[in-house]
RNA sequence: GCCAGGGUGGCGGAAUUGGUAGACGCAGUGGAUUCAAAAUCCACCGGUGGCAACACUGUGGGGGUUCGAGUCCCCCCCCUGGUACCA
């Protein structure tokens, strides 16, 4: 290890400054700044501590945040706790210990480490979602949700453990049995609190296109949303006064429907099932409610499944098909029926195959003896019209007759255009205790909403949290916050028992942070104006989809309900890539590769921890940690304190002179690297651009003090701690955190002379060095003169000779 | 299977978007300093051949476009993330 500067002193004293200073403090009504407002995830406070991989995505905003104050802007930069979930309860159920002390602890740890690396945050902005004051609201947007009607209950099958008498969420069951205790699981119909986030799914789709978001992210949010064109087509059951309706991609193909299928829950199965069929058709629907959707899709290459004895009437010919019941058919999307085309859809094909089922060719270009023909672009429709004639696609590309198949159904009231999305409504109850309960009463037979004005609904401080063994939250255990005595009538109602899922918390925090001690709004409006949208939201990709849809789908609900003024909340997106252990892997305890950030700040200092974060590589690429590679990085600020600060701890003689020629240039040139990099989040090569102004100082005899100073503002974002210390040796009462970012003088960087390579056919023979824009006749003339090159030319024609100005001559020759 | 991203020295990674591949850092080698080591400083550092000048070769593999390809086009292989009977 190189021999220590005196990272300790030096970071403690600033983050000391910072904090009685308030230096980091947003100002709300600033207007004669633009404002700028750069948002990381909050954490979720484990017990574990931070890990080296949070403070990569905090590391990078707060450069670009201290970057942007430089540059004039009023940023706001704030950090909160996410702070309900199911592992303090966990933890709670475990030892007694009330989820309320463990995670204020959790806390204390997070934000001593967040701390210790001295990041700008605006500390009197810190918000935690299990505090009371922040949950009122979270209860309050419930309220305006369920007033506008997108808050419904509904019957829906959870992860029921009897053995546990617990609800289990999908992580905690592992092949169909308990993660904990391996107890079978099995699904059960519970009451549950549902939110209508389908109504919004073309606008969440929609609203993607102007974000600056990574492509990945939005295909993954698109796929999510999973829209797709179609139509819907009424079938009638023979010998029924009932029909089914189907929705298909492909209405071209309804000529080749030979059968259709329904899924096991479909609520006509038993009504169509004829007598001989009824025993085969309830036995196999039990068996397929006993499988999990998981296993629904494991056991996918094996179609199964059992005919109903009914027939459909395919509403374009008028001909009989068999109806079965199979499970690769989902109740839950679409109409939970199809119509099977065996010879043009993969799924179908199997089946039909397995059953013996007939499969009609009806786009011609395919095999169907081998496999079903999907292709939609090649292929000519065939064996598609009605017997009178009167109907008929035959001859048309399968996308005319789609088009074509949607305006039949249309005018014959068959069936209609439409579009439908894989999206669900989103499942909002949890039945858990620690969580925002839902600010609901019920009596035998109605939901009341809580007013406004009881608000905030706090959790009942609970002795003891146990499972309630009826599948309920352990709030079901609280008979005196549970059931509410109307004072004038005496009626007694009894409260709703869920909890909101995590993600509730989260969903509108960073409208929080614009105006967090607000006790008569969730946030005042004028400031909300000011502030939003985020410009910059830096976070892990896990939570690409979910958390990102979940909050621009309130966010649109708030925005409908004038509650903020932008259609999108999040305007720029970067996911951080993840921080892999020394041997390339996912840190983790049990592969024993797990980095401690309070180890390195202790060892090496915060300043160089920040450093090494983000010289790593690009921002949002997974990368392995190196501990030989944080030492290089150390060797540099260690370097630059050596060179400018002797051993009494006063600054070496500097020059006052201007900067020679080389120096303005290399400083000019730094000047606007390091600030174009971190303008885009290229942080890694910003600091090897400062590697590069350091090794140039240092070579100097004397170093001109102007050239200094510009480096520690370049460096400042990335390193404040040593920047600060050097910048105040240097005499200057004022700090570098509001200093203005040197402007560069292009005229600087344009060079008198420039080198260009001397390529023969292609290679590189010579090296010439011209003034810059010469004469062509002038560089071919010197090219021509270099032995390389003559040895390359002799004896040869030539053909050809380029000349890119100031880049490269390429002579060809035969 | 499908969608997205990515394969560049021993390692992390650069490369003005078609113009001298390997910036910066790590590791390594040689030297200076030291009684010695650590630290520090200087030099070298893709591969093959050569004492050297230099030559050939080289950005996952194969083909193509171009005066010129890590970069553009086609085919293939591998890795990472997402998703999965979505009709």
């Amino acid at each position: 290890m190189a021999e220590r500067y005196p990272f300790d002193q030096i970071e403690s004293k600033w983050q000391k400054h910072w904090d009685e200073n308030k230096t980091f403090k947003a100002l709300d009504h600033l207007t004669d700044k633009p404002k700028y407002y750069i948002l990381d995830m909050f954490p979720y406070p484990s017990g574990a501590g931070l890990h080296v991989g949070h403070p990569e995505g905090y590391t990078a905003t707060d450069m670009l945040a201290r970057y942007k104050r430089m540059r004039g802007f009023n940023v706001l930069h704030p950090m909160g706790w996410d702070a309900f979930g199911l592992p303090a309860e966990q933890y709670a159920i475990e030892t007694g210990t009330p989820p309320a002390i463990k995670t204020a602890e959790n806390i204390a740890t997070f934000k001593r480490q967040i701390k210790s690396l001295g990041f700008s945050y605006d500390w009197d902005r810190e918000i935690n979602t299990t505090d009371e004051a922040y949950y009122k609201w979270t209860q309050w947007i419930f309220l305006q949700l369920y007033k506008k009607g997108l808050a419904y209950e509904a019957e829906v099958a959870v992860n029921w453990c009897p053995e546990l008498g617990t609800v289990l969420a999908n992580e905690e069951v592992i092949n169909g049995k308990s993660e904990r205790g391996g107890h079978p699981v099995v699904r059960k119909p519970m009451r549950q609190w549902m939110l209508k986030i389908t109504e919004y799914a073309e606008r969440l789709l929609s609203d993607l296109d102007d974000l600056d978001w990574s492509e990945s992210i939005k295909d993954m949010q698109r796929n999510w949303i999973g829209k797709s064109e179609g139509a819907e087509v009424t079938f009638p059951v023979s010998g029924h006064d009932l029909s089914l309706d189907v929705f298909t991609t492909r209405p071209d193909t309804l000529f080749g429907a030979t059968y259709m299928v329904i899924a096991p829950e479909h609520p006509y199965v038993k009504e169509i099932t004829v007598t001989e069929q009824q025993a085969d058709v309830e036995a196999y629907a039990i068996k397929a409610g006993y499988k999990s959707d998981l296993d629904r899709t494991e056991l996918a290459k094996d179609k199964s499944g059992v005919f109903t004895g009914a027939y459909a009437v395919n509403p374009v010919n008028d001909e009989l098909i068999p109806i079965w019941v199979s499970d690769y058919v989902l109740m839950s999307y679409g109409t939970g029926a199809i119509m099977a085309v065996p010879a043009h859809d993969t799924r179908d094909y199997e089946f039909a195959k397995a059953f013996d089922l007939p499969i009609l060719e009806v786009v011609s270009g395919g095999d169907i003896s081998v496999e079903a023909f999907t292709q939609i672009e090649d292929g000519f429709m065939i064996n598609s019209a009605t017997a009178d004639r009167s109907f008929s696609i035959n001859d048309l590309k399968p996308s005319e007759a789609i088009d074509k198949t949607g305006e039949w159904l249309e005018s014959t009231g068959k069936g209609h255009v439409t579009v439908n999305y894989k999206l669900r409504d989103w499942l909002f109850s949890r039945q858990r205790y620690w969580g925002e309960p839902i600010p609901i009463l019920h009596d035998e037979n109605s939901v009341i909403p809580l007013s406004d004005s009881d608000l905030p609904l706090t959790l009942p401080v609970l002795e003891r949290i146990k499972p309630s063994g009826t599948g309920e939250s352990p709030l079901a255990n609280a008979k005196e916050w549970l059931n509410v005595v109307d004072p004038t009538t005496g009626k007694v109602y009894v409260r709703e028992t869920n909890t909101m899922p995590q993600w509730a918390g989260s969903c509108w925090y960073y409208l929080r942070f614009i105006d967090p001690h607000n006790s008569d709004q969730a946030w005042d409006l004028e400031k909300e104006k000011y502030w939003m949208p985020v410009d910059l939201y830096v976070g892990g990709a896990e939570h690409a989809v979910l958390h990102l849809l979940y909050a621009r789908f309130w966010h649109k609900v708030l925005f409908d309900l004038g509650y903020v003024s932008t259609t999108e909340p999040f305007q720029k997106l970067v996911n951080q890539g993840m921080i892999l252990g020394m041997d390339g892997e996912k840190m983790s305890k049990s592969r024993g590769n797990v980095i401690n950030p309070d180890e390195v700040v202790a060892q090496y200092g915060a300043d160089t921890m920040r450093l090494y974060e983000m010289f790593m590589g690009p921002l949002e690429r997974s990368k392995p940690w190196n501990t030989s590679g944080i030492e290089g990085v150390y060797r540099f600020l260690s370097r630059l304190w050596r060179h400018f600060v002797d051993e009494n701890g006063n600054i070496v003689e500097l020059s006052d002179v201007k900067p020679d020629k080389e120096t303005l240039t290399l400083m000019h040139a730094s000047i606007k690297k390091v600030g174009n990099d971190l303008e885009g989040l290229a942080f890694n090569t910003g600091i090897s651009q400062l590697m590069i102004f350091l090794n140039h100082l240092r070579s100097l005899e004397l170093v001109p003090k102007q050239a200094l100073e510009v480096f520690l503002t370049l460096l400042n974002p990335f390193s404040p701690h040593i920047a600060e210390e050097i910048w105040q040796l240097l005499g200057h009462e004022n700090e570098l955190v509001y200093t203005k970012w040197p402007e560069y003088d292009e005229q600087l960087l344009v060079k008198d002379m420039v080198k260009l390579a001397v390529q023969v056919n292609g290679k590189v023979r010579a090296q010439i060095e011209v003034e810059v824009d010469a004469d062509k006749d002038v560089i071919l003339k010197l090219a021509h003169d270099q032995n390389s090159v003559q040895q390359h030319t002799e004896g040869k024609t030539i053909i050809k000779e380029i000349v890119v100005p100031n880049r490269i001559v390429n002579i060809v020759a035969k």
